[in-house]
DNA sequence: CGTTGCCGTTAAATCGTTTAACATGAACAA
DNA sequence: TTGTTCATGTTAAACGATTTAACGGCAACG
């Protein structure tokens, strides 16, 4: 029946057919097996070196493009690395972001992206979409308020797990990070080495394990230098332009301000820098300022911004690493890549002014 | 004979069978077949109330996680979107990818990612690898130098393509971008407005749709106002904060500088920013400034960035619409969202200063 | 009581790959 | 001659879902 209308065939088909070389078309015009061209197009060393070479060439002419899917059913390893993140628009995962994908495509992984915006209920609908795809791995930076019960309904699947910049404590995930306490600390030791008494911090806050940390470093640093903590200089929030704007704005109006500061990361230090302009002191002489990552834009600045580098390319690669081993051995030992930040003095760091700047 | 060894039945089984809840498990649970609990579970009339409630308990008591890869293979569809970038770390595109996933996963899509980082090559090889994941639909921003046959390589494999931000003129795919020439003759006019007779600009580069384009607004605005074009006022490179800085230097060394420049892009700009303040000079009185794009940072600015807005979310949205609506209708006419970019008047633009500053 | 029609469910085919297990024929040794 | 290898290929069964024709059961109806 459906023979009697010939003339339908091109025009119905070809449309529907574009592209849709598969191994078995492949198959039928060399007049050989499917199994020989799957093997033969993996340079698999069972097939003769003349079937090989005329398969490749074939499959290239035709424009054979091969369906991940439909091997990742029969394999069960889909090359997907899913990437969890909080956030992508701030400059620091934006980095990362850059990097952990540049390491797995390296690495012939292809990368699934899901943003939770800090939103944990938003971060379990995108990972049990991802999940539905099967990745061999999850990278996650987990949203703040998030539990270990959220991540391990993913491990639970069988799937690798990593966690990168921040982690929940005691989770039992592999981790990729700067070592934050150390860090922030860095960042205060050279104040009080410019002869800082009195130090502020521009703060995250404490629902993430980055908080946390750094507020510890912050206060390992006071203790190290025999400085006793004051919470009245800690200022909180999200790790934003606007929020280190006011947070500085805040710590200027205190009745006993502090002539220096460390910050969550470096977009509130930029804020920061803004605020001190508006209020016409210069910093680097009326104030001290420490960013902490160090992203690219720090150097570009003038005056150029002191900061705690933290390596992120460095430790995306590394979790992009630690993903990798625990798919090719997911009873591998735990493991955490902790780098060593290092303090990048530039210009934004001084020695604090005398008390009275003008005696007269 | 494997009889024998019941002891190693459940050891061996039970890891491996974690988070392997497939439908025919949950049909054999259930004394249904396979069609039953598909159809359940995607809520289908063809199936009893009771029954469906029923399967879906069960399903989720299980766990079952949906093997999304499967039902693609079947179904010739597979709620992936890619995206093909040439970059991720400049904020106006990431808060492009930003806006595009969030439209993207509101409409049940998946967000597979890759990044040609400016190089024809790379992107080649990427999009090569996105699309064997036979995602249903391709958005991209074409590396600089990308050709109309870079496109249509994807477009021949019947998956949808569109454009967004950059374009490949002449190509023939949906496009969603801001009108670039309007946009920049806008910040031309707004100078000119000011009293400026000689404006730069802190360009882009030609290889890119956007740089030809904005180039173009520039000669727009200032045949516009009846002003001749002069060449040696016009800057090229990629839109970085460094190249700005570097860019703005230049035209300051000029033997007849500007009294201010129009740029490709905020960035750009901010690096101006900071070569002004380095040269000593205040912008918003000794020199005038206009962004291009509006990024969020441009408000946070001490001075407020004057920038025209050209409402990256909005179009971002916009491609992801143009994506499914080209998904769901692959014969409709070719579509093209040019967004109207509006200037925002904020403290990096003002009259210029009189030829000579001290009369005295 | 036989027929019809509807409803809920099922069997089986299908999507494109991979991979054990097996087939074929030539080369070689005994 | 009769086996044994070895090199190349093939067969056929997965993988986990979706789809559709067909089926069985049951109520209603004449």
């Amino acid at each position: 029946m459906d023979d009697n209308i010939p003339a339908q065939a091109p025009a119905g088909q070809l449309p529907a057919s574009i592209g849709k070389v598969t191994l078995q078309g492949l198959a039928r015009e060399l007049g050989l097996s499917t199994a020989t061209i799957s093997l033969a197009l993996r340079d698999s060393p069972m097939v003769a070196e003349a079937t090989r070479l005329k398969v490749q060439e074939v499959a290239r002419a035709r424009g054979y493009v091969a369906n991940r899917g439909a091997a990742a059913l029969r394999t069960a390893r889909t090359n997907i690395v899913a990437l969890g993140l909080h956030d992508i628009v701030n400059p620091s995962f934006t980095e990362l972001l850059a990097a952990v994908e540049d390491a797995l495509t390296a690495a012939g992984k292809t990368v699934l992206l899901g943003v939770s915006q800090e939103d944990v209920a938003r971060q379990t609908r995108t990972l049990g979409t991802l999940a539905e795809y099967r990745p061999d791995a999850f990278l996650v930076s987990p949203a703040a308020y998030s539990t270990v019960a959220d991540l391990k309904a993913l491990a639970s699947t069988g799937i690798a797990v990593v966690q990168v910049t921040r982690e929940i404590e005691g989770s039992g995930f592999d981790f990729a990070g700067s070592d934050d306490v150390t860090g922030v600390a860095l960042g205060v030791a050279h104040l009080v080495e410019l002869g800082h008494t009195r130090i502020g911090m521009l703060g995250g806050f404490g629902a993430i394990s980055t908080g946390r940390k750094r507020l510890a470093g912050y206060k390992a640093g006071l203790a190290a230098a025999g400085l006793t903590f004051d919470p009245t200089l800690v200022m909180e929030g999200p790790g934003l332009r606007e929020e280190g704007r006011r947070q500085l704005a805040r710590l200027l109006a205190l009745e006993e301000p502090p002539t220096a500061a460390v910050s969550f990361n470096d977009l509130s230090a930029f804020g920061a820098l803004m605020e001190l302009q508006a209020a016409g002191l210069t910093v680097g002489r009326d104030f001290s300022l420490v960013g902490y990552d160090d992203i690219g834009e720090a150097k570009v600045w003038h005056p150029g911004l002191t900061s705690v580098h933290t390596f992120i390319p460095e430790y995306g690669r590394a979790a992009a690493d630690l993903a990798l081993k625990r798919i090719a051995d997911p009873s591998r030992p735990v493991e955490r890549v902790e780098m060593a930040p290092e303090l990048v003095v530039r210009a934004t760091t001084a020695p604090p002014v005398p008390v009275k700047r003008r005696p007269l």
